[in-house]
Order: structure tokens, then sequence, then C-alpha cells
DNA sequence: TTGATTTCTGTGTATATGCACATATAATAC
DNA sequence: GTATTATATGTGCATATACACAGAAATCAA
């Protein structure tokens, strides 16, 4: 019995997922430092650069490429609507709504990029580009069989 | 502008703390679905693990070892004990509480052990020894630099 | 055209998380 | 021994997330 309770949860390669989570968690929060001074989160920046890319876009599509719940992304658009970097856009179907950018959300896109790029300079200092592709082919591997 | 919106977040390698964030995530939703015959959540598995592994700890033990919010572990422990898998130890002092295993819950590790066991073999199924210590090393040297 | 089905968005509820801060307790300085 | 400091826990608030489900709208079947 001591063994198995030891075995629960341990740093242990066997819980790789832990360990993953950590370091994007970790990574995560030095995105979000940098982003203090602008008013946003880093789980919100995906978003407003899915709805630069595709604007006008619907909950629907931002959730599918981001691989996440409508829900929550509905919600997300909610909040980021209220901050004022994002609007429903003026032509939105009655069942879809879709978002374009504000004048605010450009300008903090603008605004942003440079720190935005610093923190990633940073972290891809860890890693060569051999590991960096490494690192995305396991990862997708892991995805693969979950 | 066009080409510095679109590199506002992308699927490149350059982007590769939301891979590894939604590599992990489904990871953990599967875990998830497994254990849901227990009602255990898998993010409460790490602290069931922890408490298992050195009762009575205190709250402050366990954040450090799992690298967690104090006040985050505070809540989830309230939550367990709601659930009945932990409890306070009675010689707990004034400052720093500790907390020990009920009943239920060496129930609940000896029932979830043969689960957990199935879903991480799945998951160590996609990748080799050497790729998983391969991981391992990656996600330390980028946790390094966050 | 009407009725069933599907799709899209939004809400209720519970847990999760970070940060700031409040409170209590221990430890240390003097 | 008292005052300051450090430590441990807990709370308030905002966002995040999952799941179930409600309500609206479009689509499809007959």
């Amino acid at each position: 019995m001591a063994n198995e309770l030891l075995s629960v949860e341990a740093t242990s390669p066997a819980c790789i997922n832990l360990q993953m989570m950590r370091s994007s968690h970790y990574i995560l929060k030095a995105y979000d430092e940098a982003y203090r001074p602008f008013g946003i989160r880093a789980t919100q920046m995906p978003v407003l650069g899915a709805v630069a890319r595709r604007q006008p876009v619907t909950i629907r599509q931002i959730a599918d490429e981001l691989e996440s719940e409508r829900s929550v992304m509905s919600r997300k658009l909610q909040v980021m609507e209220k901050s004022g970097w994002v609007q429903e856009d003026p032509e939105t179907s009655a069942k879809e709504k879709s978002f374009v950018l504000t004048e605010e959300g450009k300008a903090l896109i603008e605004n942003i990029l440079p720190v935005r790029m610093e923190v990633q300079k940073r972290l891809m200092s860890a890693l060569s580009e051999d590991e960096l592709n490494l690192l995305l082919t396991l990862c997708n591997k892991l995805k693969a069989v979950s």
C-alpha cells in the first residue's frame, strides 16, 4: 500500500502531464506579468489575435481555432468587449454573432507586440530550433492519444 | 501591420506554450473523464496524493510541493474536506493546519489507482522512454527561463 | 408549410486560479 | 517582556474553465 500511495503523484516522468502543465503555467505567468501594464490577460491574447486575423469572426470560429469551449469564448468575449478591445460587428446575424476589433483593440496590439516578442525571444533562447520542433512533435504525440 | 496582426497568435513553434497548454489540457481531460465515476477532479488528485504520502501535512507543504498558491491549496482542501477525502489532523497547531486522509480518502485511492494506471499507460504508449525523458528536459529548460 | 433536428449563443453552477489583503500566530530584536 | 517582523491561513474579487442545459434561429424532412 505504501508504495502505491507514493505512486499517486510523484514528479516522475510518468506524471509528464504535471510537468508540462507546470512549465506552460510558468510561461503563461511570464506573459501575464509582461502584459499587466496593458490590462490584458495572457489567456485573452490568443482571442484578440484570432479576432485581429479573421474579423469579423464568430464565437464558434474562435472556439474552434483555439480548441476551446464555445461557452468559455462567449464569456471571454463579453469581458473583452467590456474592456473595449472588441465589439460586435454591426452586420452580425441573429444566430451567429460576429466580433471585430475596436480602435482601442488595434492600438493595444500595436503597443503590446514588442513586449510579446521580447518574452517570446527569451523563451526561445532556452531551446534550439531542433529542440523546439521536437517539443512540438512530442506534445502532438501525447495529444493524439488523449 | 497585417503580418504583425497575423503574428499575434499563430500555431507556430514560436507559440510553443499554447501547444504545450493544449496538450496538457487534453491529458488532464483524459484523466478527468476516467476519474468522473469517483467524483474527484484530475486537479485534486495530486493534492490527495501529497496528503497520502506526507500526512499529516500542512497547506504550505502541499503548495510548495505542487508549486501552487497557498490560497488555492487552502480552498482546494476545503472542497476536498467537504467531499470527505481529507480531514484536519486533530493535533493540528493553531498556526499551521495539518491534514490527513480519511478512511474514505484511503478507499478512493485504492479504487482509483488502477484507473489512473490505465490512463497513464495509454499516454506513455505514445512516447518511448527516451522521448519521455527528453520531453521532461525540454519542459524544464523552458521553465528555467520563465 | 409544419414539425423535428441541428446549430449557435448564452446562463447556472461548481471548481480553479492569481493577486491583494486581512487575520492570526510564531519568531525575532531590542 | 514588548514591539516588530515574518509566516500561515483564509477571504474578496475578477477571470477562467467544464458541463449541462435553455432559448433562439436555421436547416432539413415529410
